[in-house]
DNA sequence: TTTTATTTTTAGACAAATCTAAATATTTAT
DNA sequence: ATAAATATTTAGATTTGTCTAAAAATAAAA
């Protein structure tokens, strides 16, 4: 495979976790930042491959093999993103570009190895899951920090929006990953949410809110 | 720069490093594996970017440039290297073509990190020295185990050949960089070489002495 | 249900990196 | 110094991944 192949493969799964279904050429052709008609080619060369499964018009699908080898490769993302963080002291927010060079490396033993350095994690610096070789990886009831109801509270533990603008803005508010979160008052006015973190109080924007992920707590 | 064109000018460096002065289109298509049409072709487009001075029938050279970006790319080929062996348990004999594909990785960042991670190496786990940010290398007094003189000792501290062969074999016979080596007697009819390391005797055929660097020992 | 708009595909072209085969230059040997 | 051998370059073709422009199919609207 090349890194363009697997960069489609990569792009259809996220495509196709995020609205059920086929995923359209244009669709496709907007995340890839290409043109549909590049679209068209590249699909009849993975249908060919037996990696979607492709009907003119029809928009493609994963076959099960062009399934793994997708999470084979976020795999390998999202080990590197956690190698880059824990071990290179990358901020979460500087860690996209290069994962996405260093996920077409291609040695088993190497990425074996630096599950094991990383002590078999089980997500990212993002909060997202990293599928073990099989593909399989653990999923969390996690609910919007915009959906949490006042008096409630969560853990904070993913993002929506990993570009690093939104993850810089966290940065800023003081918002990271593993912290509690309560929220005090939600603002119906403009949606934003008056919430607690440690001692501070503070309000966030609807913006935000619907953009972190929370495991809901019981209190 | 493209992968290829990194490999070209990495190639030309290693081969005008060997056989000082210019290198020949035939030479440097061996080199690389391909046609020495293929070659001219790629030394113009390297010449167009003022990496290398080439006029037609006289062969390449890298121009200051050219090879500092060679310098550049070792550099991360043998941090790469390092770094599979000492954090991820590679042998030394594994780590080759790994990092032929992890030199390419593009991130000033990840480069000067993993070198802090290493502790700023002076030298790979084959004995070759890594350059700086500039390029600049340490050099050291080595010579062949083949030239030294009998009753003489020093310290292993690199190879000639680096294929995955010709490592196993030291292994197998337990020959590692940093041991000591006396020289006991030089076997004229094959010029094989009776040596001790530690407490072991044994002898060592012409083929793997001269393949072998020692740093000579006062004594 | 036609017409219109949108989406998708095809056809043809291009750049990068390679190849083969032919032409040209250089080197070596006689 | 000329012929023979070798090295190098050019010309033209191929593959991958892309593009634009035009054609065809599908979806939306009147």
């Amino acid at each position: 495979m090349t890194h363009s192949e697997e960069n489609y493969i990569k792009g259809i799964y996220h495509l196709s976790e995020a609205g059920a279904g086929s995923v359209s050429t244009t669709t496709l052709a907007t995340h890839m930042e290409t043109k549909p008609s590049s679209v068209t080619d590249m699909i009849k060369r993975l249908a060919g491959k037996e990696l979607v499964n492709y009907k003119k018009y029809q928009g493609v699908r994963l076959t099960e093999q062009g399934q793994l080898k997708a999470l084979q490769i976020i795999r390998k993302h999202r080990l590197w993103e956690t190698f880059l963080v824990e071990k290179l002291d990358f901020n979460w927010d500087e860690v996209h570009e290069v994962a996405e060079q260093l996920e077409h490396i291609k040695s088993d033993m190497l990425v074996d190895r630096l599950d094991a350095l990383l002590d078999y994690p089980d997500y990212d610096p993002h909060g997202d899951p990293i599928p073990d070789k099989d593909g399989a990886f653990k999923t969390r009831d996690k609910k919007l920090l915009a959906n949490l109801g006042p008096g409630k509270s969560g853990q904070c533990v993913g993002v929506v929006d990993s570009s690093a603008a939104y993850l810089k803005f966290l940065d800023k508010h003081g918002i990271a990953l593993g912290d509690s979160i309560t929220v005090l008052e939600r603002e119906e006015f403009d949606q934003s949410l008056k919430i607690r973190i440690g001692t501070r109080n503070f309000s966030v924007s609807q913006r935000i809110a619907s953009n972190l992920y929370v495991k809901p707590i019981e209190n």
